[in-house]
DNA sequence: CTACCTTACGAAGGACGTAATTATT
DNA sequence: AATAATTACGTCCTTCGTAAGGTAG
């Protein structure tokens, strides 16, 4: 026997969904086939991988989970790697960009049209997450993301085998009201503002539940949430002193810089372009970021 | 249609051993089959995956063996993380290590031992990808691995899915003869040592290949190369002026600490256990690494 | 009783082996 | 000519849907 990833996106669409009818339903299949690969997957496993009524994953079959979106996710991006591997180089050009990352991606887009006039481009803002994945699945030819990072680290992104190449590493600051007791400092920890009042907005910058291990602190309790991709609300909402935010300095004027835990904010080109042309990214980096220093090669991950 | 795992490891042989007969005898099939897997495979993906006579990945075949591998590890991984979670926990503990890292190995079982007297447990010391694939699917309970890497970087992994933890993070030093010009020296930056004759020994220290790219410098040519998890042979081949080699400060007595890029040899516990217990971690590294500092938390990768 | 998952069974499709065919060295 | 990959075809196995059977709330 061997594992079907035909039945690990059923299971994966039951776990989500708790309930065997409405996978079937999303998948186009019968209810009864949905049992029978959940059946055939617990038999060749070995282990029940389900808690039926309420249907919930039991220890083992959150194992599976964790392992089957991986899984689903690579064999998609090999796919799509095949795809770009025969199709002839596209005549436009499609580029993710993470909310804080608009910007470059556009000066990208602008160094791109320095060799092709012609060239027809669009940016797309997203999630760091879904441009990685989107990346990979073909869907953009190319993505900027960015987040804070340990100086050097590259940022955690799903493992899709896409090779990355770092394009900027910028200091982090506290965006802070005018007027608030931290304003004008030289620098905070954040270990000294854990019990601050922060905004949330995982979409944009760092989730705080990341942030925590980033700091090795507890705490970051939210005070406010803010879902959405627009950069300019949230400058507006730390402006107005609903709550404080962590973003590049470059962004948030009269920021506090982080001195510590050491972070900085990372910024990173996802592409499989970059694999053929890695001694093309400093020229793309001394482009779209001027005032940077060189930075390393291109990896694959 | 789909991709399927079993004509994915079809492929992967028939890549590896540049042959359609020779996969088949490995996997046990005829060549018919494996003709009709590749076929399959081919027109699935709209691509031609292989040169024959003689036969060789195409561009699009490279970029799905690049992804194979990867996906056929995470479906072992996944399997073997299943049956962990339904075995109960076994009486033996069974650690990989790699060459420089037995030792610590050795004092990760004495310090399990404080707490489990009675506990059955031994060290197999492998290459680094061995012990870390050996962990994934489950022929390994956890692994002890090291290499050098820029401080705070994690180490380059085949990408499983397994926890990993940062133990320890030492100087790393040029392993020099007594008497060579360079020893005693206070440092010494990589960079102007390229061309000095090196010692490569992949399967303990990084390969030379490698550390071309740690180290952003071409050259690094191997004078000897030395193949075996021998440490000891090593340091004789080093001792007797044989070469250069990079090595942990502790193992090289004598070294010259290297300088520039900054390098760090780091050493990291890989275990599922991690998943479940990272506050054990510290406690860990203290009887382990007397003299390192706390390390960070636990990251899945 | 009812919503939902499981089991039984038959039809359609897919995978593999044998054997004949084609192509390369 | 010999070695090696492909194609043709028959058999067996797997998968899916329909429909009947359990089972928990």
């Amino acid at each position: 026997m061997f594992v079907d990833p035909r039945f690990l996106r059923t299971f994966t669409a039951v776990v989500r969904l708790g309930s065997f009818s409405a996978a079937a339903r999303e998948l186009g299949y019968t209810q009864s086939a949905v049992s029978q690969h959940v059946a055939v997957l617990e038999a060749d496993l070995g282990a029940a991988l389900l808690h039926r009524r309420p249907v919930a994953p039991t220890e083992a079959g959150t194992r599976l989970f964790e392992h089957a979106g991986a899984i689903l996710l690579r064999l998609d991006a090999a796919r799509a790697d095949v795809a770009r591997a025969v199709a002839e180089a596209p005549g436009t050009l499609v580029l993710g960009a993470t909310p804080l990352s608009a910007g470059t991606a556009a000066r990208v887009v602008a160094a791109a049209r320095a060799t092709r006039p012609a060239l027809a481009a669009s940016v797309r803002v997203a999630t760091r997450d879904d441009v990685a994945v989107a990346v990979a699945t073909g869907a953009l030819d190319g993505g900027i993301v960015d987040g804070a990072a340990a100086p050097g680290d590259p940022l955690p992104l799903p493992e899709t085998g896409v090779p990355v190449a770092e394009l900027a590493e910028e200091p982090l600051v506290l965006a802070v009201a005018p007027g608030h007791a931290l304003a004008g400092r030289g620098g905070v920890r954040l270990e000294d503002v854990v019990d601050a009042r922060w905004i949330d907005a995982p979409d944009i910058t760092t989730p705080l539940a990341d942030l925590a291990m980033l700091a090795r602190a507890d705490g970051f309790r939210p005070a406010l949430r803010y879902d959405g991709l627009d950069v300019s609300g949230l400058l507006a909402l730390v402006a107005h002193a609903q709550g404080l935010a962590l973003l590049p300095a470059r962004v948030a004027a009269g920021g506090v810089p982080v001195v510590s835990p050491p972070l900085v904010h990372r910024t990173e080109l996802l592409a499989v372009d970059v694999r053929e042309r890695p001694d093309q990214i400093p020229a793309l980096v001394a482009s779209v970021f001027p005032a940077v220093a060189a930075p390393p090669a291109a990896a694959a991950r």
